[in-house]
DNA sequence: TTTGCATATGAATCGCGGA
DNA sequence: GTCCGCGATTCATATGCAA
């Protein structure tokens, strides 16, 4: 699938801001917005610890795999039992597997979260190999092709799906999710785990001198957009082991994130520099991070009181009515012989484990309940303009 | 998860009108259309070599759950805790996966299929094992649940869907496939790889005296129906080694298929021998897929980013021009300091509590304003095929 | 009878930061 | 590292009761 693009090149510089990452503990700088042309492995050993936030791969199928399945002596042996032979070709495709997920753990950020996508042929085999190594699944996401192409002799169907995984380094609770972002782009519903995106065609699709496409499985840019709008933040580290005609550093260019791609092949390496070369980063206000609520700076509600949007001795009820509490001056809220947070009084009065305080009361202003939570909105809107 | 139901029972004759299939190799007589009762390991054991045409399997998903759930409003999630879905490690899981599929494998016929349905936690041991012992991959397919569990904490996506694998016995060429039928059935369209159904719920999802569900899994019959439908012909033998609450037989004596369930639980044995009992065969003409149920063509904002329809970074106004907000990449809009859907940042515009935001939102194009509801038309017209 | 509101629920690996 | 308390978080259906 190769074409006539460029020659042997060692390592394409991408970009004139490119820098490098701080020292890590290895004391390598990592090569940002660059291409690194060579054996994914030894690119990999070459990057240092803990250096990256988010990585992306499309790791290759593996044609001695292909072949090897195609044999077709398989129904003659009733398989109880390994047969180191017979499974020759799925061992070093999980060999290979295990090796570059290893290689990229170890560059990963404590934090840092890791895709992958492939298809039925090898998803199985990567996304056991990943649970192995420690790996956590956060999702499977289903990427729904618009315009998959038809099964042309009608005896399965049609493959319309490709499978990403969406894991963890480790089951640390912590990671890069901008969820409500997500939710704002989608009607104010949250993100469903399929995703219906077309095939990566026309314009967007790469071609050669003689026409030809230059990649055989060149992903949609718009399935990189969002990966990466959820789960990396601008100026983030990307990197993507297997760069191919490089999405991956495009789409992280456009985006305002850093990127290292990895490529074995000079050609596909060659056509992804002049592709990232001609790509304009959006505007910042674009992919400026959204504030979220769980980021915003905590508001005791005490200084609600302190600045006077609630006066000491007030009656705070839930919407509609039916609970109400006293308002104290150290700000807790008083309920029958009970004192206490706006939290906990609010559990309190419903009968249940928890509640948010902030959205279960309201003040009574010009005859209609308003949610405390306006009036806290209100004082981080004044804090902030003070500050 | 144990309701009142039934006693002990060691083997359940579920239809009168059950035979015997003639013997095999190993001399042994396979019960049709009836349950057994007991360890799924010795109960597939006990069954003659090469006897079924076709195996569907919904094993323990092997979930590890850490905490107990609770929604928004504090109600407590009723998850599937229950002991048969426990495993030690992943090394317990993979062992035992092995075992039932090694078993299955024996008393497959040589042209037979099987198909398993999973979640993330498990299908990728499952899918990889199934390589390892020989099976031949025809297809992955993603059941996209229409009404799913949203993601309550919005830490991720919402898992909206559970993978099943369509697999034959080795990678010999021949099985049953009715294309035709399914093509049919959608619109003349090929059937694809991704299927749109609703949970099972209502009066198909068994309920005890107290109420309760009987089984916390029970997939839909809409679901068996299209595997049935696909992958066997009327008079078939469809061996199930998790029967459960028997949706897979249910759905096999209403399409003319024999059935094999295998189950360890008697409550689930009894509840699902009651619930066979009055399921009648649909007539052989009317054995035709049922038509596949489009989904709701909703379409994300974002889409419409991702489909380059808005750039990133353009200026939305309102039919008059007297309100303007930023497209952000993420597909949210950006009005002074606010970040927020297309509707709410609508709303917030004209200081409204709400607003339809695809209707009030223009793009100039030509010079002139077009609604946003336009290009979404558009987008929709271009894929409608795949809705 | 119809309409509308309140409630129930589904295979779920479901916080975070400061002390 | 642990502990503790604040306070953030849901969508599509089905059902039951009230008006």
């Amino acid at each position: 699938m190769h074409t006539g693009i460029a020659g042997a090149v060692s390592r394409i510089e991408v970009s004139r801001t490119g820098t490098t990452a701080p020292d890590s503990r290895m004391g390598l700088a990592a090569p940002l917005d660059r291409i690194i042309v060579g054996d994914c492995i030894a690119s990999l050993d070459s990057l240092a610890d803990a250096s990256v936030d988010l990585v992306f791969a499309d790791p290759p199928y593996n044609l001695q795999l292909e072949h090897a399945l195609t044999r077709p002596d398989q129904s003659l042996v009733d398989a109880v039992d390994d047969d180191w032979d017979k499974f020759a070709s799925f061992g070093e495709y999980d060999a290979f597997t295990r090796r570059w997920l290893t290689a990229c753990r170890r560059v990963m950020k404590p934090d840092a979260a890791l895709w992958v996508i492939g298809s039925y042929h090898n998803i199985f085999r990567v996304g056991a190999i990943l649970q192995d190594l420690g790996f956590w699944i956060l999702n499977d996401i289903v990427w729904r092709k618009a315009n998959p192409m038809p099964n042309f002799r009608g005896r399965r169907f049609t493959n319309a799906h490709e499978t990403l995984i969406w894991a963890t380094r480790s089951s640390s609770k912590r990671y890069t999710f901008h969820y409500e972002a997500l939710k704002g782009g989608n009607d104010d519903l949250q993100m469903r785990s399929d995703w219906f995106i077309p095939l990566c065609t026309g314009d967007e699709r790469l071609k050669g001198a003689d026409g030809r496409k230059v990649h055989p499985t060149q992903k949609p840019e718009a399935l990189l957009a969002r990966v990466l709008l959820a789960s990396s933040n601008p100026g983030d580290v990307v990197l993507d082991p297997f760069l191919g005609t490089g999405t991956t550093a495009a789409v992280a260019k456009k985006l305002g994130r850093r990127f290292i791609g990895l490529e074995q092949d000079p050609g596909y390496a060659a056509a992804a520099e002049r592709r990232i070369a001609g790509v304009s980063p959006v505007t910042s206000a674009a992919v400026a991070a959204a504030p979220a609520r769980r980021s915003e700076p905590r508001v005791p509600f005490l200084s609600l009181i302190e600045a006077g949007l609630i006066a000491p001795g007030e009656t705070l009820r839930d919407q509609r009515g039916r609970h109400q509490a006293l308002v104290r001056a150290d700000g807790t809220l008083l309920l029958g012989p009970a004192v206490g947070s706006i939290h906990k009084i609010g559990a309190l009065a419903q009968g249940l484990p928890a509640c948010n305080g902030w959205t279960f009361w309201h003040v009574e202003r010009a005859g209609a309940p308003v949610p405390i939570d306006d009036l806290r909105s209100a004082f981080r809107t004044a804090f902030k303009a003070a500050a």
